[in-house]
RNA sequence: GGGCGCUUAGCUCAGUUGGCUAGAGCAUCUCGUUUACACCGAGAGGGUCGGGGGUUCGAAUCCCUCAGCGCCCACCA
């Protein structure tokens, strides 16, 4: 019984329905697979796409790699995991989320917290879809029963869990220091969340007043009003004489004192060599500040313009009114000695491009080289997060490929500085903060006697007063705060506000009645919440999205009905896919986010868990459009994912960003290129079709290959892709394990187009002997499987159309094992190049000579001494596309005439008859004998080397001689044709 | 200012530890619908491996240097 199937492939039709299949059989999930207890873990964290809108080619080959990867170790009986999941990208998604509802002319403030961050929720479900739906059509067999999102309730107690843990251990600080502040996210940024860009920007030199000694040099002019100090470099003679004066000025905006201090740092050729030093608002003078003792005037505020301390001429105006107005000002005073245009780069925040204001804050750290010692850590005895993340990477433990991004990494972290991690964004992690007090915030608490305000707001006792405050905190989230203690009543500073606002209070009154007691200065509580119902507001702030993402291998693996674990130690010792899966196996994502998160997940895990996040670590390059420009939306380069699917199939999209790209390099992507490997599978799948139209239904069930030994008559081509099956699975076992995906992937095409379909099959058209179907049915089904991890969609519907039952992503990877005695011996080897070299100068011949394929011609070959070998295999060199009707093999025998003469190798002649063409057949022979001439003298000089050949190894020495001997043979033989054919 | 990478056929790229006359795909050209596939088959042309120097019997491969391109890091105000 022979089976129709239709001429070309096409992957709409099937795509979805065999990954519909695949998730009702469960297999995704390792709990399925039913493997033996002692099966070897292969484990993957899926980097979890930002919950922002839809996925991009990059996205495409992260999961290209992945799934490779995950289905390979599947195949190999592995005990398999793939976790998925988003990552709800606090500062990304709520700057997209801003974005939309500012389209209808809102702000979050317009919203409040509580219902922005639902409308935020709203967005980031929407993107999850999306993001799931087109996980899934890159066919990425990942366990979706185990996704996960950061924002999860287990997730969010790992995070305050950790916070908890590193504060108690010291490691997560307060402090007051100068941070990267973005005017528009109205945030902090981490160090590596600014970015540089080059623009002109005009140097101004000018002096602070006319009594002032040293002329300065600024691009900021108008962060003078906050200066305290000049410095200049302590070689400078120019200034010597000046360091350590103080000088009295005054820019308009009150008396400053300024400093004459000496710092290393300057360059004395920049500029005058002297620098104005403004230490709230520059990185660089903070720290001379810092070592210099001076005062830090903040004069930008958090909203990105000058505050009172910039003077009332300025207070108000942004930073650049704010330059224009004071530049005039010297202008005007005559201070000015020149402008120049200089080359600077700006801080920008790489989110939404608004330049840096370096303001300082109080703000929570991250320590990273405190040392210290933590009971059963292998990692931190008397040690920093910053040491052991070296440590780790340096000894091996995790491997990075490429390696050359070991250097990069080790740059980044040994001058790593402590770590920002508190954002004032609305959206993600709330710090596990409680405040009670804070002098001159907002937070500030004012002391009452109980019974004054009981009197005040008419209430009797303290349950009334709870629920007093309870109906004013749910009419207004989030800015209230009273703590009741021993007959005191505490009110938050906006808690007296709003009474007043609402008349109950006025300031005179809470002057003449408040508690003279003063606030400490600042007194908190770090975990879950207190169980005191006043008197804790929680600090509003969110942590920096990385600090989650850093939790991500293992914070996912945490059983997540973690209620039943009273403390983070009982949790993790009894997490049972923690104990399976981690660490991962391997951390698959791009090189651009090494330091934002690889290098996070390395910090914290080895902290939290004392071990390693993951044991490999590889690096894929960005994917680039044929100009090798980034694609991106505002160039309109970008090629979309799910597009490019519906026009090629996935798998095609899947081979076109694996082959040809190698780690750590950026990979070029147009059309071209996935429509020819969408040529790749249509290939296989016409391959297979003519297997399965050639061969009876009934023998497509199982066999075992050793049939094929005990049968016995293999034919020389037979042995020939046997043996060539043979290395194939060798060649793809260990490239895959190298991770050597693009080779691999190569090996495959090559086997399956230049071997398989183009000799093979070919030869299988004519040549009937031996066991040919099932040799064809077991070198399919094994390429398929070979083939399944890369293009999982057509071989598996190939798999289904065989009749398998089980499905092929769950099969044994092939055995090399099972071809053991079926290749070819080494006489056997060189008879079939022969004979591959016969049909290849037949069919060069013929096109060079303009014989069609159809005209037949006759051929006499003289075999020398390889004719017991080729005698018995005119068949293949019959019909090969050679278009010969009658051939004979001879050992040799006379010249003959009005032939075409061709030679093989050095010992093989044949004449094809009926096709003459005298002059070609001289030019040929004339090319030819210049050729061999050229390479015989290159091969001579070698040997004539003495050097060469004392020094190099015998058997290349033997090659060469070899080589030396079969070309001046051929060389003779050729010469002896021309000669005769002059005659 | 540091660090890294790239430069091989017209284009996109392979080329493991130095050792077959440096490979593949696309494009170009020639020929071709003999029981899968025109999303195809058979062939051809095309490269001083960025330049220079060195190590070596031998270099696309290792070292130095120069040039071009790209990326990352850095507080040049």
């Amino acid at each position: 019984m022979k089976k129709e199937i239709s001429k070309a492939y096409n992957p709409q039709e099937v795509e979805d329905r065999i990954y519909k299949k695949w998730e009702e059989s469960d297999f995704f999930n390792p709990d399925s697979l039913e493997l033996p207890e002692d099966a070897e873990k292969f484990s993957i964290s899926m980097p979890p796409p930002n919950a922002t809108g839809v996925l991009h080619l990059g996205h495409a080959s992260m999961l290209a790699y992945q799934d490779l990867m995950i289905r390979y170790n599947r195949m190999q009986g592995k005990n398999t995991l793939w976790l998925p999941g988003t990552d709800h990208a606090s500062i990304a998604t709520q700057t997209k989320v801003e974005k939309i509802i500012a389209e209808k002319g809102q702000t979050k403030y317009d919203l409040g917290r509580e219902k922005f961050l639902e409308r935020v929720n709203e967005y980031v479900e929407n993107s999850k879809n999306t993001i799931r739906n087109q996980t899934k059509k890159m066919g990425s067999s990942c366990d979706w029963e185990r996704e996960r999102y950061t924002l999860d309730d287990g997730l969010s107690r790992a995070v305050r869990e950790v916070f908890v843990k590193m504060y108690n251990d010291e490691l997560i600080y307060r402090g007051d220091r100068i941070v990267n502040w973005c005017p528009r996210c109205e945030s902090t940024l981490a160090d590596d969340e600014v970015e540089h860009k080059d623009q002109k920007a005009n140097l101004y030199y000018f002096k602070y007043d006319k009594d002032f000694p040293i002329t300065i040099a600024t691009t900021r002019p108008e962060t003078k009003l906050g200066d305290t100090a000049v410095a200049v470099n302590p070689k400078d003679e120019r200034y010597q004489k000046y360091i350590g004066q103080v000088f009295e000025i005054d820019l308009g905006n009150g008396a400053h004192q300024i400093k004459i201090i000496a710092d290393r740092e300057v360059e004395m050729e920049f500029g005058t060599g002297a620098l104005g030093v403004t230490p709230a608002h520059s990185m660089t003078d903070w720290e001379m500040a810092e070592k210099n003792d001076l005062e830090k005037i903040k004069i930008i505020g958090e909203d990105g313009k000058m505050n009172a301390n910039a003077g009332v001429d300025y207070e108000g105006l942004t930073v650049l009114e704010a330059r224009e107005k004071f530049v005039k000002y010297l202008e005007e005073n005559n201070l000015i000695e020149k402008v120049e245009e200089m080359d600077q780069s700006l801080s920008i925040c790489y989110r939404c491009d608004t330049p840096i204001e370096p303001l300082p804050s109080k703000q929570w750290f991250v320590a990273v080289d405190r040392k210290i010692t933590i009971e059963g850590n292998k990692y931190f005895q008397n040690k920093s997060l910053k040491e052991v993340a070296l440590e780790v990477v340096k000894n091996q433990e995790i491997k990075i490929i490429p390696e050359r991004f070991e250097k990069t990494y080790f740059n980044w972290m040994e001058n790593l500085h402590d770590w920002c991690i508190s954002r004032q964004l609305w959206f993600g992690h709330r710090i596990p903060v409680w405040y009670k007090t804070e002098v001159g915030s907002e937070m500030e608490a004012i002391y009452f006697n109980e019974e004054v305000i009981f009197q005040k707001l008419n209430i009797v006792n303290e349950s009334e007063f709870n629920k007093f405050s309870w109906k004013l905190n749910e009419e207004n989230k989030n800015v209230l705060w009273a703590s009741r203690k021993k007959g005191e009543i505490q009110l938050g500073r906006q808690y007296i506000n709003l009474l007043k606002e609402k008349d109950f209070f006025n300031e005179d009154w809470v002057q003449e009645n408040k508690l003279k007691r003063k606030n400490k200065e600042s007194e908190y509580f770090v975990g879950e919440k207190p169980s005191e119902d006043f008197g804790w507001i929680q600090d509003p702030d969110t942590l920096d999205t990385w600090f989650s993402s850093g939790l991500w291998t293992f914070s996912t693996l945490l059983d997540q009905d973690h209620e039943k674990y009273k403390t983070f130690e009982d949790w993790v010792v009894n997490s049972t896919d923690l104990k399976n899966f981690h660490p991962t196996s391997v951390m698959e994502t791009g090189y651009d986010i090494l330091f934002f998160w690889v290098a996070r997940m390395i910090l914290m895990t080895t902290y939290t868990l004392g071990e390693a996040p993951f044991e490999n670590v590889y690096l894929h390059g960005m994917v680039r459009d044929k100009q090798g420009k980034k694609m991106s939306k505002s160039l309109g380069n970008g090629i979309d994912p799910i597009e490019m699917i519906e026009k090629y199939g996935t798998d095609a999209l899947r081979l076109s960003m694996i082959i040809g790209s190698s780690p750590g390099n950026d990979i070029k992507m147009y059309e071209e290129k996935i429509e020819g490997y969408r040529n790749f599978v249509n290939k296989l799948w016409n391959i297979s079709r003519y297997i399965l139209m050639s061969v009876d239904n009934d023998k497509k069930t199982k066999f075992p290959i050793g049939n094929l030994v005990s049968g016995g008559d293999l034919t020389l081509a037979d042995k020939w892709i046997l043996g060539k099956m043979k290395k194939l699975i060798h060649d793809i076992t260990e490239d895959l394990d190298n991770y050597r995906f693009s080779q691999a992937g190569e090996k495959l095409k090559e086997f399956t187009w230049d071997k398989l379909a183009d000799w093979y099959l070919e030869t299988s058209k004519f040549e009937k002997d031996g066991d040919k179907e099932i040799i064809l049915l077991k070198i399919l089904q094994d390429l398929l499987k070979l083939s399944h991890p890369f293009i999982p969609f057509v071989t598996e519907h190939i798999w289904q159309e065989i009749g398998n039952e089980k499905f092929i992503m769950i099969e044994k990877w092939p055995e090399e094992e099972d071809y053991r005695v079926l290749g070819l011996n080494e006489a056997e080897e060189y008879t079939v190049n022969k004979v591959h070299d016969i049909i290849r100068k037949i069919r060069n011949a013929r096109i060079e000579y303009n014989v069609e394929i159809n005209r037949k011609i006759d051929a006499i070959i003289y075999a020398g001494n390889d004719y017991e070998l080729i005698k018995n295999e005119g068949i293949l060199i019959k019909n090969l596309r050679t278009g010969i009707d009658k051939l004979e093999i001879k050992e040799g025998g006379e010249k003959i005439k009005n032939a075409t003469y061709l030679v093989v190798g050095d010992n093989i002649e044949v004449y094809l008859l009926g096709m003459v063409d005298k002059e070609k057949e001289k030019k040929n022979l004339e090319k030819e004998i210049e050729n061999i001439e050229k390479y015989i003298d290159q091969v001579k000089r070698k040997l004539d080397n003495q050097q060469f050949v004392q020094n190099a190894p015998v058997e290349i020495i033997k090659k060469e001689r070899e080589k030396y001997q079969e070309s001046m043979t051929k060389l003779e033989k050729l010469k002896k044709k021309l000669v005769s054919l002059d005659s």
